[in-house]
DNA sequence: CATCGTCACTAGCACGTGCAAGTCCAGGTA
DNA sequence: TACCTGGACTTGCACGTGCTAGTGACGATG
């Protein structure tokens, strides 16, 4: 017990010579010339010992530590979403950083993570609000990532709108003229469903067809049923719903109803999450670009931290349809 | 920009003491006798200039930080899972720690997240291996939590065990004689998936059932399907799924082969995630006691960190079984 | 030979805490 | 009066870094 932690001055001692010169041998400090021999020799000491610089004593020096919060919204997490942090992280941690993804929740009378562990930049999948951003300025961070001066939500980029479009094509072009969206009646969502609604809408608007009929859909308190009954006495054969979750709620409820999926109603998720594949029948669904997506967040939370140049707004981004049972041509 | 962040000598200039007794009354010193008039100057001008107190530095003193580090495997995370953390969150935060969590993946060389966190407890689901520890151990971290010494994983605990229990007695009771268990294919959760077969076999056993006849269940590979078939031949009726998603491809496989389900087929799931809500037909599941079980961590945690009372082995578990048309009596 | 520049380092400060040890003084004994 | 006690502080060290401002030695230049 209690052997004390390595330091850079063991180190030193050890290699014979002073502190400095393994700190500038561990950080490759940049105009500090250190001879090949001496550099070995710290460097073989340094593993031998098992050096590790203390963080808290890097942080403290650094007046932050490199590390970049998420915050994540306190919604089950999208699969996809879960998808792209995993691409993130590798491509932050040669960039010197860490993620560390922290869940926010409503009622949260606890003091939130950013306060503890002080990180270089705070993400925030959506903007933050007054009173967060007020916290985060009271412990010295500058760097949040939707910019409260200028919030343009994550959920505002090419890669939520691309999907949507993509789903309104792929029933257009089985013949479907008549749709509908399905949203998810879940309030903590609203934001992302009211973009990817306005997107499909758009999107039906340019292909000449009529305005989307929107309902909530949830399989829990009956609206989806409510939604599907009247989806077929308005005589529409296309859902566009706005994830996998809604989309298999939606096929629920017409099967329930006795209706045929696709014959009489054909139904679209999006995200391509397990359910899709595994609902019977298998949900038609769009697949986004996850790594492509972690890259772009990964460099977007590096413009912050470092200033390093911002990738192209659209760049990373593709969306495909996958297309399944659920909207086929082939009814089960 | 560069304001000058707040620090403990800025309060003690500004009320007139000094940087030490600002620290007293911060941390409420034990053993150091403050006057109420200056206590409540110092409060007031600590609030006024909104000062807080520098993680790094406090971090640096104390050796560690006051975290908990989560290491999560990389499966995909059980629902369940997931709300048993926010559960415990608020119970550690009361005892002044915080929660990281953090998702192991598998060729990760990156460094891995406690060393850039020195939290002071490393929590594990599953135990660590050898090298894990050792890197901890150099990074000063000794509490960790499935004991090195005496690796117990949480999966051997009460919760993950009554369970499987529950389903092979719902079963039972609803008349069925011949049993299978449907795996989860995927490696990584084979420890979860034997825990809870081994549960399952124990109570089959128990009711006088002959073995279980336990298959991989996924629906990509076509494993789901020949499983089925495999039952079907066998007069098996009644399938104990290790989680939802099984449960979930066993039951769509059975479909598209032409069985009934319940009917011909009956199958319980574990977990009450949402594919068991929402599937057609609704999966019976098992529901575990979330914040139960989170409370149950927290403590666990807390006996780590401050060496406080540790929770009865078998407190705050309650698992119910959840009947849906899956294994109901009338067929959908 | 004096001066200058470069190499290869070292001495030591600063970061913001927590806390051990010390100081000062009012009041209570012997 | 001399001595002690305890309340209410203050002084100052230690934590482990990163990095600035040196310092000596050595070779090149005028």
């Amino acid at each position: 017990m209690s052997e004390r932690r390595v330091t850079a001055a063991d180190v030193a001692r050890s290699a014979g010579v002073s502190r400095a010169t393994v700190g500038f041998v561990m950080n490759r400090t940049p105009g500090q010339t250190i001879s090949e021999a001496t550099r070995r020799r710290v460097l073989d000491e340094a593993e031998r010992l098992g050096y590790r610089p203390h963080r808290a004593a890097q942080d403290l020096r650094r007046g932050h530590s490199k590390l970049i919060l998420l915050v994540l919204p306190d919604w089950p997490i999208d699969f996809s979403m879960r998808r792209h942090l995993e691409e993130a992280a590798p491509a932050l941690d040669e960039a010197g950083y860490s993620l560390v993804t922290y869940t926010r929740h409503a009622a949260d009378r606890t003091r939130p993570l950013w306060e503890l562990l002080s990180p270089e930049v705070v993400v925030g999948y959506l903007p933050f609000d007054d009173a967060d951003v007020g916290s985060m300025r009271a412990c010295g961070i500058t760097k949040i990532v939707p910019d409260p001066a200028d919030p343009i939500a994550l959920t505002d980029s090419p890669a939520v709108t691309a999907g949507p479009a993509l789903q309104v094509r792929h029933l257009y072009e089985l013949g479907h003229r008549r749709l509908a969206f399905a949203a998810a009646a879940d309030p903590r969502v609203s934001a992302l469903v009211d973009a990817r609604l306005r997107t499909a809408r758009d999107a039906a608007d340019r292909l000449g067809l009529g305005d989307l009929d929107v309902r909530p859909v949830d399989h829990r308190d009956g609206s989806a049923d409510r939604a599907v009954r009247r989806w077929r006495d308005a005589g529409i054969t296309g859902v566009v719903a706005y994830n996998d979750d809604t989309a298999a709620a939606a096929v629920g409820a017409a099967l329930r109803a006795g209706l045929a999926v696709p014959g009489d109603l054909a139904v679209v998720g999006h995200d391509d999450s397990p359910i899709a594949a595994m609902f019977v029948p298998a949900i038609s669904t769009v697949r986004l670009d996850d790594a492509g997506l972690g890259r772009r967040f990964a460099a977007e939370a590096l413009h912050a931290a470092d200033g390093r140049a911002r990738p192209a707004a659209d760049s990373g981004v593709e969306a495909t349809l996958v297309a399944r049972e659920s909207t086929g041509p082939v009814p089960v």
